[in-house]
DNA sequence: GGGGTATGTCATGAG
DNA sequence: CACTCATGACATACC
């Protein structure tokens, strides 16, 4: 069963390849969502990794070509809807593709049809029954009254479903756009409601005349022009639909709380708003992801369609399947959790300490690990202590590690490293042994380079105290405080000690701090890339709805002299249309004014019949 | 010697 | 109220 799917999809798809060439799109995205969809085929048997991991959406991109190796049958399903993409990209009609072969398929001869223009077909093929038998009924009346206008089934019909467009729109129109384009709607619609709220007159009416003609508010609308009245009544669909996200997202990183832990917080739980959601030029894309994938998130299909933004892309696909592939091995096995590479789980932590560890040593190759450590020996808690602990293998890290035998994952998982586990250190009498122990150890190491130790370590020696400057930072307030009482130290010496306590803290707090900051700065140029790829999207939809409204423009045009050209003067004498035009307000108001002066107009209403006509005539 | 960077330290406010 | 943390500002060391 599987192989003859496979089969009838290859011969599917060389089927639409062909019928692409010759400038007729055939729509099999719902056949290989519905019946092809790796998400179906994981049905049977291939971990939920599949289902989760939304590799299938990358793999249509550039940056997602090598995603997912795992499965043969997504190489097969990739490599066939990336040639069917390139083969709609290079032959494809730009706009309206779907409706070539629904008129093809119900094309009715007429001279008049205008049939040369690629773009301007018939409806969607839901309705072609029913609009081929309209259809017919207009030839036979058409020619009958000598009217051609059947270039108007060339505009979307209601019955259209909008996802045509905005399958085929990629983007999402911009605001502006969208006012000057509906500006556009309104007056067709005035007029055309004009036209449709007029008594039944029939064009000998107008034709035949030979008095006034009677107001546009009686003219009779035909079934050509009610559909062209439809088609503007649906005209939102041809334009691609707002952005609803833009106004939050756009808003969103720009007046971004400045807060460095908000920053954070933001790009780690919720990753990344959907800044943008350019749908894939495979258009049934638009669809299908929510209700066949639930709940996977819309920013990850929102990268599939866009192939310009190449490193930007990548990089932060890159982010999206590292968080996918992390949640897998999370949710496929979390018992094994402590096999996940160390490192990895340190990159994502929490804990700006574990987070330093990366970014401190590529940025510093003599990070502060080494004097934490070696010179100061004082306040670590940073996350060079997991380096010393593991792999330094000194006498500085073998004093830690006796002297705090905590797990060091365990340690590293934290975001405050220093505060030691209260039952390792919970009594001074657990405490004081170790602490000779490491003293000698430290002092050991500093006697080997003195020059290096940290200024409050060597006043901590001293001192003579049997502690170190990292013991001192890191031990548990209760801890210090009775270590405090314990040594009867002097008021300088306690002082001392507090000071070299809130400085070892306060180091550790800038790191963070540092490390915060940078992230969020790291965060903050991913989201001005973002803007700038939506920036792009909204400029090509801007230009994509220019397109529209240009054709809408040429349409009315169109219509206005048909129009015009039907209309008569007081004296029976037919009017000329490359004198007047049609001019519609927001009202409903139809005026027909001469085109050379706009003095004198003639006001058509929709049911008052405003018959100024006469005031009008030239 | 000046600029840039990294780091430590202090002051301050908030929790 | 003490402690801790975050962070801006400043100082210092290093390249």
């Amino acid at each position: 069963m599987h192989h003859m799917k496979k089969y009838f999809t290859e011969g599917l798809i060389q089927l639409t390849i062909l019928l692409s060439l010759i400038g007729v799109r055939v729509d099999v995205d719902s056949y290989l969502n519905g019946y092809f969809s790796p998400l179906i085929e994981a049905d049977g048997g291939p971990s939920s990794a599949f289902i989760q991991t939304p590799f299938h959406h990358y793999r249509d991109t550039a940056a997602g070509h090598q995603v997912h190796p795992k499965c043969p049958e997504l190489d097969y399903f990739f490599t066939s809807r990336r040639l069917l993409d390139e083969v709609r990209a290079l032959g494809s009609p730009a706009r309206f593709p779907t409706r070539v072969s629904a008129w093809l398929v119900h094309l009715v001869p007429d001279d008049n049809a205008d049939i040369g223009e690629p773009n301007n077909l018939s409806g969607d093929s839901g309705n072609d029954e029913i609009n081929a038998e309209n259809l017919r009924e207009e030839v036979e009346d058409d020619h009958r009254t000598g009217l051609s206008v059947y270039q108007d089934h060339s505009i979307p019909r209601p019955g259209c479903p909008t996802e045509e467009l905005s399958k085929e729109d990629t983007l999402q129109n911009q605001e502006d756009e969208e006012v000057e384009v509906k500006d556009q709607e309104e007056t067709s619609c005035a007029l055309l409601n004009t036209l449709t709220q007029s008594s039944a007159l029939e064009p000998e009416d107008l034709l035949g005349s030979s008095t006034l003609p009677p107001p546009l508010s009686d003219v009779v609308v035909l079934p050509q022009w009610q559909d062209f009245l439809s088609e503007f009544d649906n005209f939102d669909s041809m334009v691609p639909q707002p952005i609803p996200y833009l106004e939050a997202d756009l808003s969103n990183p720009i007046s971004y709380d400045a807060s460095l832990r908000d920053a954070m917080v933001t790009r780690r739980e919720i990753c990344r708003p959907p800044l943008f959601r350019l749908e894939s030029t495979n258009s049934s894309h638009s669809d299908q992801p929510q209700s066949s994938l639930g709940a996977l998130p819309s920013s990850l299909f929102s990268l599939s369609g866009n192939s310009s933004r190449n490193e930007t892309t990548q990089s932060r696909m890159g982010g999206y399947l590292d968080e996918a592939v992390f949640e897998h091995i999370n949710m496929l096995d979390l018992g094994n959790l402590g096999t996940v590479d160390p490192q990895m789980l340190l990159d994502d932590s929490d804990s700006g300490l574990s987070l330093e560890s990366g970014s401190r040593s590529a940025a510093s190759p003599s990070t502060s690990s080494d004097s934490l450590c070696e010179e100061e020996g004082g306040a670590t808690g940073y996350s060079s202590e997991v380096e010393s602990f593991s792999s330094k293998g000194g006498a500085c890290a073998a004093a830690y590690r006796d002297w705090s035998p905590v797990d060091l994952n365990e340690y590293i998982w934290h975001d405050h490293t220093y505060s030691l586990p209260q039952d390792q250190n919970s009594t001074s009498s657990c405490w004081v042994p170790p602490l000779k122990s490491i003293k000698q150890e430290v002092m050991s190491e500093d006697e080997a380079e003195p020059e290096e130790m940290g200024r409050d370590e060597r006043r901590v020696q001293a001192l003579g105290l049997p502690f170190s400057a990292f013991q001192i930072v890191n031990m548990p307030v209760e801890d210090f405080l009775e270590l405090l009482d314990r040594q009867d130290l002097s008021e300088p010496q306690v002082s001392f000690l507090r000071d070299v306590r809130r400085r070892g803290k306060n180091k550790l707090a800038a790191q963070n701090c540092r490390k915060r900051k940078l992230d969020a700065i790291v965060s903050l140029q991913g989201e001005v890339e973002g803007l700038m790829v939506q920036r792009d999207a909204v400029l090509r939809q801007r230009a994509n709805t220019a397109k529209a409204l240009s054709a809408v423009a040429e349409r009315f045009e169109a219509l206005s002299q048909t129009v015009l050209s039907r209309l008569q003067d007081e004296c029976g004498q037919p009017l000329r249309p490359e004198n007047y035009t049609l001019h519609c307000s927001a009202n409903g108001r139809v005026v027909v004014q001469p085109r050379t002066s706009r003095t004198s107009r003639t006001t058509v209403t929709g049911g008052k019949t405003a018959k100024r006509k006469k005031d009008k005539k030239p």
